[in-house]
RNA sequence: CGGGGUAUAGUGCAACGGUAGCACGAAUCCUUUGGGAGGAUUUAGUCCCAGUUCGAAUCUGGGUACCCCGACCA
């Protein structure tokens, strides 16, 4: 992409009203824009790092069976008249039609995939059985805040599980656990994210949530110093031990909730009479678990734990692109050599952000380091002398020369 | 929903009740180009509604929006 042909700029100051890190640092770097409070627009960059998060999420729950469906935004009030949510939940959404038929925006999808699956699910061959979607959710938040942490429409990847018996649910649930833990890891989260206990609402013990440590957190967390276990403040009354090692200490620390997982039980599949029947011809209800991660959370997450005092620094994997290629005196020549090199990268399958406006090094390297794109490769009249071109780690110091000629061998090894 | 704060140009800041100004941005031209360049010319604004006043960005009342703290968070 050339960056003298993206319509979005970045801003030298952030707008005074964003308090938030992360919400500051990607809105200075044109990643995303807000409309209104809790409500924002994810502008180039930020959507091509939204997808790249979709799509770690996506390849790692297809891993574990999960079969991707995408289901309304529209609830009809009637399902959720049947859980009793249309009255207790109190973030949902509610609209009204032109013939008064009342609908919820979905703000999860409990109501829709019960009654959905129960339609091609009748017997105990036809389980276990695993669905998911990645939606926007909508929740009318009494305040939304933190940018894009805590939003009142954002992007949710639920998946969904079920099962003939709790055992076979107690399996599933330990899978996505690790899954979850594998996403986290792609993403450059894992060193600072826990797993932690927390109240299960109505119709389980606990569940468990993962929790990334940062300041910008709005959950407090209680981490077991021997085995690393974290427990919710929430609940943290109920364990003066850590339940896992038996030991005392821990350490109190902010964190933000990245990822939920629910053992729902009978909670959904009860209301809908969702039943299937057993090997021994008895009819049962099915059992069913929840899971959710939040790619636009985690989006603002990543920033707010990879950043300096320059801009953002996104791991590998999730960067908008794999290499900010950046012309300096913007000569014929170095255009030319610029441009060409542009092109052989996009043919090698490198995604290259091209910094081909006409601006001074130092705006550009300024912006280089703003938006956070992991490798910089320069060009200039200096390092055309060799035959070079330069090269720099986002968040490194050390700078390399390398020869053109050699640069898509230097590459091979590093993207 | 309770408490606090803020609202002036695209962004950040000024302006005693008396001609709304500065920096950055954007536009044109010239000179520049290795860490946010220089000159010239231009562009664009007082959140909304009332009130007080000869006169309101400024004072008063009401509203709205946004931010922060708390409560809440399947």
């Amino acid at each position: 992409m050339k960056q003298s042909q993206i319509f979005c700029k970045t801003l030298r100051q952030a707008p005074k009203d964003e308090k938030c890190v992360s919400a500051r640092l990607l809105i200075r770097a044109g990643f995303v824009a807000k409309l209104s409070a809790g409500v924002y627009t994810f502008l180039p960059f930020g959507l091509r790092v939204l997808e790249k998060i979709q799509k770690i999420i996506s390849e790692e729950i297809e891993e574990i069976n999960g079969k991707r469906i995408l289901m309304p935004v529209l609830v009809p009030k009637k399902n959720w008249q049947k859980t009793g949510r249309w009255d207790s939940f109190k973030e949902l959404f509610k609209v009204k039609g032109k013939n008064n038929q009342e609908y919820g925006l979905g703000s999860t999808h409990e109501e829709v995939i019960a009654p959905l699956v129960q339609q091609y699910v009748s017997s105990y061959k036809d389980l276990p059985c695993y669905v998911y979607q990645i939606q926007t959710k909508f929740r009318d938040e009494i305040r939304a805040k933190s940018g894009i942490l805590r939003t009142r429409e954002f992007d949710m990847k639920d998946l969904y599980s079920f099962h003939t018996d709790e055992k076979d649910l107690d399996r599933y649930y330990e899978k996505v656990k690790n899954t979850y833990f594998k996403i986290l890891k792609r993403m450059g989260l894992r060193a600072q994210t826990y797993l932690c206990l927390a109240s299960g609402g109505s119709f389980s013990k606990f569940s468990h949530e993962f929790q990334t440590i940062t300041p910008a957190g709005e959950d407090i967390i209680y981490i077991c110093e021997n085995c690393g276990l974290a427990i919710n403040q929430e609940i943290k009354a109920e364990y003066p031990k850590c339940p896992e090692c038996g030991k005392k200490e821990f350490k109190k620390e902010k964190a933000i909730e990245v990822g939920n997982i629910f053992k729902l039980k009978t909670k959904y599949t009860e209301p809908f009479n969702f039943q299937f029947i057993d090997k021994d011809g008895s009819k049962k209800l099915v059992i069913m678990g929840c899971y959710g991660i939040g790619p636009s959370r985690l989006m603002g997450t990543i920033v707010e734990t990879h950043n300096d005092e320059k801009g953002i620094i996104w791991p590998k994997e999730i960067a908008p692109f794999q290499v900010h290629l950046i012309q300096i005196e913007n000569t014929q020549k170095i255009k030319n050599v610029a441009e060409k090199l542009y092109n052989d990268l996009q043919k090698q399958g490198v995604e290259v952000l091209y910094d081909d406006r006409d601006k001074t090094a130092g705006e550009k390297f300024a912006d280089a380091d703003l938006i956070g794109i992991p490798l910089r490769i320069v060009i200039s009249k200096k390092t055309l002398e060799t035959n070079c071109v330069e090269i720099k780690n986002r968040g490194e110091e050390k700078i390399q020369l390398v020869k053109i000629k050699e640069l898509s061998q230097f590459l091979k090894s590093y993207v």
